[in-house]
RNA sequence: GGGCCUAUAGCUCAGUUGGCUAGAGCGCACGCCUGAUAAGCGUGAGGUCGGUAGUUCAAGUCUACCUAGGCCCA
C-alpha cells in the first residue's frame, strides 16, 4: 500500500488533538499564570467565593526578614499553602495571611556592620530607622520569593511586627504579665564588655587565644562527713582550677559531679579532695607523689561547706551534671554571678546570683581591699592573697580560647546585671500551660511529649534585651534610688501612643507623655524618672502574634493551624503558647504541624562550609515552582527530608507523567461537548463504569489523606493511579475505541464522557499540590456549564456512590490477574519473535469452567484490555495459555487483523467494523 | 552531656495489635511500538529491613546497647 494512502486513512480516525504542551516550560509558564491570578485577584476571589462557608484560620508563624529565601522558607510555605488551598476546596472559608518577624538583633548587628564606626555619632532613632529599612528591604525580597512559588495570601497586607497597632498589642499582652504579677526582676549573668560598657549577645562575641593566668586553689573543707571521721582533726582542702582568678571573690560553691568517683589523698603531707582520675595529672604537675586513701562518689560531699579562701565565709558544695572531667579537678570554682552554669547551680541551690563587679568592670564595696580596681588588673593580686593565706595549690600561664568583644576586640567577662523575667511559676503559667498542652492536637504526636519537656524543664522567661531595634519593655526608672516602676495606668498610655505613633515615640517622646500624672516611686517618694533602655525579646514579639487574628475582619481565636519547622517547639510554639495563656487564659492553636529539616541528598544539614546548600530560587528558573511544590508533596515532611540531584529528576519524572497523561487526556475529548455529547450512567460501557468504579476509590484515599495531612500519601497514590490505572490500563485499551469508531458513536461518546469526569476531578484533586499545572489543564478542558475562570475557585469533586455499587470488583480483580497472565505470556511470544505488535497475536485460552465462563460472558471486554485481535476460547480443566500470530491480515486503518471471509465488506482491504465506519462517513479513499 | 526524632531495594514511600517466599511507583536492564512520539506499552533484575546482643515457637515490627544523621538545649 502507499505511503499516500496509509496517511488517508490515518485521517479518517478520531487521534487525540490538544493545545496543552508535552514541554512544560514552567519557568516560563509559571510567572504567566501568577500574572493571570494577580489580574483576577485570585485571593480575594477565594474569599469571596466562600464569604459564607466556616472559617479555617492557618495562622502564619512569621519568618525574620532576613536574607534570600532558602529551601527550608520554601518547604514551611508550601505546605502551609497546601493547606490553606485544601481547606478552601474542602468548602471552607481560608483567609492566609502572612507575617514577617522585623525586630531583633540579626538585622541590628547587620546594620551596625553597615554603619561601622559612624554608628557612635547616631542617635538611637536613626539606628532604628536604618534597622527599618533593613527589615523592608528583605520583606520585600522574601515576599517576592513566596509569591513566585504560588502561595495565595494577603501579600498586600500581610502582618509586621514594626506595625504600630502590632507594637501596641504587644504592649497590652506585656500589660497581663505586670497585672498577674508574673513579671519580676533579677540577676543574671550576661556577656559584657568592660570597655564598651555594654552587653553583648552571643552573635557578638569572637573567639580567640588569649593569655591566662591558671591556677589551683584549697578550699578548706569545714564540715567533715562521718565516712571521713578517721580525718577530723586534720586539715582537708577541696581543690578547684580556674583560669579567671578575679572570679575568686565571687566564689559562693564548689560543684561536684553526684555520680563520679572523688579521692581523698596525701600529698606532701596535706589532705586534699579532688577528682580520682585527676590526682594523678596533678600529681604531675606537682611533680610530686601522692597516696590516695578513701574513695566516694561526688553524691557523698553534697551539702558541706567549706571555708572561702579569701573570705571569712562559707562555699557551698554542690551536685551538678556540668562537671567534666577532661580537665582541671572535678571539683568546679562556682560563681553564679559570672557563669551560665554556675548561674543555673546556683539558681538551683539558692545561691545569691552574686558579681561584685561594675559596669566599667571594676570591684565594687563588697570586695573588700579590691573595691575600686579593675578586675584583670587585680588578678596578681588576688593570686598573691590566696599565697599569703597558704590556699594556692599552683599557678601557671596557659593560653586558650577566650571571648572577645566583636568591636572592640578586648577580652569579655560574664557579669550579672538586672534583667526582666517572666516568672514561669508566679501565676501558674507552667502548670496552665501543660494542661493547655494536651487539649492541642500534635503532628506527629511525639511532638506533645517534646514540647512538655521543654515547658516542664524551662527556666524563668528573661524578655529583657540591652538593645535599640525592639519594643521597649514601657518601664521607668526613678532617677533618685533606681527603683522600678512598672504602672498599669502608663502602660495603657504607652499602648495607646503606641498604637498612634509606633514605638519609635518611646524615643522621642518627652517622659511626661507616658506617666500618669503625680505618681512617685514607690521606694523613695520622689517624682524623677527615666525611661527604661531596654527591649523586650523578639520573642515575645512574635509570640503576640495571635494578636492579629482578633483584629482583622473574619478571622478567629484561637487558630485552627500552627505549622513550623521543629526548632519552634523550643521558639514560636513555645512563646506563643505562653503569651495566649496569661492574656487569653488558652493555647492560641487547636492543632500543631511540625516538619523537619531540609538536608542535602546524603541526609547531611546544608551549609556554607559544606557547599551543599541548594537554593530554591535556582530550582524555579531552572525547572519551575511546581516543582518544588511536587517535591514537598513528595516526601514525608514530619521527618527530616532531602533533597539532591537524583531526587529531583525523580521528581521532575512524575512531573512529566501526570502532565503527559492529563495531556493525552485533553487530547481525546478535543471534540466532546460536555452538555451536549454526555451519555447517561445506564448507557456507558462496563469498563468505563469499571474505571469510575476505580476514580472513586482514589478519592477516597485522596481525602483521607488530605485529612491527615499525608501529601506523600496523596503523591504516591496519584503517581500509582495515573501510571498503573490510566497510563498503562485504561487509557492504553480504550485507544482503539476513541480512534476508530465513528466520532459520536454511543460507545465512544461514553468513554470520551468518563475521560471528562477523570480529567476534571484529578485535576481538581492535585490543585492545592500542583496550583500552576492545575491551571493551565483547566483552562485546555472544553468549556461547560459554570466552569469556573481558576480551578482554584472550585470545591473538590464528590464521592459518587452509585459508581461504587454497580461495579463486580470479584468479577474484575479476576479478570484483571487473568489479563497479567495472559500478557506474560504475550510477552514470550514476542521474544520468540512470534508476534511484535500485541495486535497481531491471536489468544488460545483452554480455562476450567469458572474462567472459561468469565471470559465468555465478557469477551468483547477481554479482547479491549488485551489489545489483541481475536481470542480463541476452549473448556479444559488444564488451564493453557497460548499465543499466535493471526493468520489474517492488518486493517490498514485500525491495525487490527481479520480473516477476509465474509466477502461483504465494500472496502474489502479494510476490517468489516473500518468499512462500516468509512461508509458511514463518505470518506473517498480515493 | 541532656530532651525529642530518623535509619526498609539506586530514589521516594507502604509494611495493622510480632506470624506465610518483605510490597508499590520511579529509575535501571532487555524487548515491543511508532496513531500520547524529547511520548506510550510489556517483561525482568534489585533489599533480609543501619549494626550487635537479647525476649519469643516466630521480629523489619518488642527490649538493651552501639553507629550514622537531624532539631533544640547545655
Amino acid at each position: 500500500m502507499s505511503e499516500e494512502k496509509k496517511v488517508k486513512w490515518k485521517d479518517t480516525l478520531n487521534l487525540p488533538k490538544t493545545n496543552f504542551p508535552m514541554k512544560a516550560q514552567l519557568n516560563r509558564r509559571e510567572p504567566e499564570i501568577l500574572e493571570k491570578w494577580e489580574n483576577m485577584d485570585i485571593y480575594r476571589s477565594i474569599l469571596e467565593k466562600r464569604k459564607d462557608d466556616p472559617i479555617y484560620i492557618l495562622h502564619d508563624g512569621p519568618p525574620y526578614a532576613n536574607g534570600n529565601i532558602h529551601l527550608g522558607h520554601a518547604l514551611n510555605k508550601i505546605l502551609k499553602d497546601f493547606i490553606v488551598k485544601t481547606k478552601s476546596m474542602e468548602g471552607f472559608k481560608a483567609p492566609y495571611v502572612p507575617g514577617w518577624d522585623c525586630h531583633g538583633l540579626p538585622i541590628e548587628l547587620k546594620v551596625d556592620q553597615e554603619l561601622g564606626s559612624s554608628k557612635k555619632d547616631m542617635s538611637v532613632l536613626d539606628i532604628r530607622h536604618k534597622c527599618r529599612n533593613y527589615a523592608e528591604k528583605f520583606l520585600k525580597i522574601q515576599k517576592k520569593g513566596f509569591k513566585r512559588l504560588g502561595i495565595f495570601g494577603d501579600w498586600e497586607n500581610p502582618y509586621k511586627t514594626i506595625d504600630p497597632t502590632y507594637e501596641s498589642s504587644i504592649i497590652k499582652y506585656f500589660k497581663s504579665f505586670v497585672k498577674n504579677k508574673s513579671v519580676i526582676r533579677k540577676k543574671r549573668p550576661v556577656f559584657w564588655c568592660n570597655s564598651c560598657q555594654t552587653a553583648l549577645a552571643e552573635a557578638e562575641v569572637e573567639y580567640s587565644n588569649h593569655l591566662s593566668s591558671s591556677i589551683y586553689v584549697k578550699f578548706l573543707l569545714k564540715d567533715i562527713p562521718d565516712f571521713l571521721g578517721k580525718y577530723k582533726n586534720k586539715e582537708i582542702f577541696v581543690v578547684i582550677w580556674t583560669t579567671t582568678p578575679w572570679t575568686i571573690p565571687a566564689n559562693l560553691a564548689i560543684a561536684l559531679h553526684p555520680d563520679y568517683d572523688y579521692s581523698l589523698f596525701e600529698m606532701k603531707g596535706e589532705y586534699y579532695i579532688c577528682a580520682t582520675r585527676l590526682i594523678p595529672v596533678l600529681a604531675d604537675i606537682l611533680k610530686t607523689d601522692y597516696k590516695k586513701i578513701i574513695e566516694f562518689k561526688g553524691s557523698k560531699l553534697n551539702g558541706l561547706n567549706t571555708i572561702h579562701p579569701l573570705y571569712n565565709r562559707n562555699s557551698l558544695i554542690i551536685n551538678t551534671n556540668y562537671v567534666e572531667l577532661d580537665s582541671g579537678t572535678g571539683c568546679v570554682h562556682t560563681a553564679p554571678g559570672h557563669g551560665e552554669d554556675d548561674y543555673r547551680a546556683g539558681l538551683e541551690y539558692n545561691l545569691d546570683i552574686y558579681s561584685p563587679v561594675d559596669s566599667k568592670g571594676h570591684f565594687d564595696n563588697t570586695t573588700g581591699k579590691y573595691e575600686g580596681k579593675e578586675i584583670f588588673k587585680a588578678n596578681s593580686e588576688i593570686i598573691q592573697d590566696l599565697k599569703n593565706n597558704n590556699r594556692l595549690m599552683y599557678e601557671t600561664q596557659i593560653e586558650h580560647s577566650y571571648p572577645h568583644c566583636w568591636r572592640c576586640k578586648k577580652p569579655v567577662i560574664f557579669r550579672a546585671t538586672e534583667q526582666w523575667f517572666i516568672s514561669i511559676d508566679t501565676a501558674d503559667l507552667r502548670k496552665k500551660a501543660l494542661n493547655e498542652i494536651k487539649k492541642v492536637k500534635w503532628y506527629p504526636a511525639w511532638g506533645e511529649e517534646r514540647i512538655s519537656n521543654m515547658v516542664e524543664n524551662r527556666p524563668d522567661w528573661c524578655i529583657s534585651r540591652q538593645r535599640d531595634w525592639g519594643v521597649p519593655i514601657p518601664v521607668f526608672f526613678c532617677k533618685d534610688c533606681g527603683e522600678a516602676l512598672l504602672s498599669i495606668e502608663a502602660i495603657d498610655k504607652i499602648e495607646k501612643i503606641f498604637n498612634d505613633l509606633g514605638s519609635d515615640s518611646w524615643y522621642k517622646e518627652e517622659i511626661s507623655e507616658f506617666l500618669p500624672e503625680g505618681i512617685t516611686c514607690k521606694k523613695c517618694g520622689c517624682k524623677n524618672f527615666e525611661k527604661g533602655k531596654d527591649i523586650l525579646d523578639v520573642w515575645f514579639e512574635s509570640g503576640s502574634s495571635f494578636s492579629i487574628l482578633e483584629k482583622l475582619p473574619g478571622h478567629k481565636f484561637p487558630a485552627d493551624m500552627y505549622l513550623e519547622g521543629g526548632d519552634q517547639y523550643r521558639g514560636w510554639f513555645h512563646s506563643s503558647l505562653l503569651v495566649a495563656i496569661t492574656t487569653k487564659d488558652q493555647s492560641p492553636y487547636k492543632t500543631v504541624i511540625t516538619h523537619g529539616w531540609a538536608l542535602d541528598e546524603h541526609g547531611k544539614a546544608m551549609s556554607k562550609s559544606l557547599g551543599n546548600i541548594i537554593e530554591p530560587q535556582s530550582i524555579i528558573e531552572e525547572q519551575g515552582a511546581e516543582i518544588l511544590r511536587l517535591w514537598v508533596a513528595m516526601v514525608n515532611y514530619k521527618e527530616d527530608v532531602r533533597l539532591g540531584k537524583e531526587i529531583l529528576s525523580r521528581v521532575i519524572e512524575s512531573y512529566r507523567k501526570i502532565r503527559n497523561t492529563w495531556r493525552f487526556m485533553l487530547g481525546t475529548i478535543s471534540d466532546f461537548n460536555p452538555e451536549k455529547d454526555s451519555i447517561p450512567d445506564e448507557h456507558l460501557r462496563e469498563i468505563d463504569l469499571f474505571i469510575l468504579y476505580k476514580l472513586q476509590k482514589l478519592k477516597q484515599k485522596i481525602f483521607e489523606a488530605y485529612t491527615n495531612y499525608e501529601y506523600h500519601i496523596i503523591y504516591h497514590t496519584i503517581s500509582n493511579f495515573f501510571t498503573i490505572d490510566l497510563s498503562s490500563f485504561y487509557l492504553h485499551v480504550i485507544k482503539d475505541n476513541l480512534y476508530c469508531n465513528s466520532p459520536n458513536s454511543k460507545k465512544r461518546r461514553s468513554t470520551q464522557t468518563v475521560i471528562f469526569k477523570l480529567l476534571k476531578e484529578t485535576i481538581l484533586l492535585i490543585a492545592p499540590i500542583l496550583s500552576f499545572t492545575t491551571e493551565e489543564a483547566w483552562e485546555n478542558m472544553p468549556d461547560f456549564e459554570g466552569k469556573e475562570n481558576s480551578v482554584h475557585l472550585n470545591l473538590f469533586p464528590k464521592i459518587e456512590k452509585k459508581y461504587l455499587n454497580i461495579i463486580d470488583n470479584d468479577k474484575w480483580e479476576k479478570i484483571i490477574k487473568l489479563r497479567d497472565k495472559i500478557l506474560k505470556e504475550i510477552e514470550n511470544a514476542r521474544d520468540a519473535k512470534i508476534i511484535g505488535d500485541s495486535l497481531e497475536a491471536e489468544i488460545n485460552l483452554d480455562l476450567n469452567d469458572e474462567y472459561y465462563n468469565l471470559v465468555s460472558s465478557n469477551i468483547k471486554i477481554f479482547k479491549e484490555i488485551l489489545v489483541v485481535s481475536k481470542i480463541n476460547l476452549k473448556k479444559s480443566e488444564k488451564e493453557k495459555i497460548s499465543i499466535r500470530k493471526s493468520n489474517g491480515k492488518k486493517c490498514p486503518r485500525c491495525w487490527n487483523w481479520f480473516l477476509d471471509d465474509t466477502g461483504e465488506n465494500k472496502l474489502p482491504e479494510l476490517c468489516p467494523r473500518c468499512s462500516l465506519e468509512i461508509e458511514e462517513l463518505n470518506f473517498d479513499p480515493e
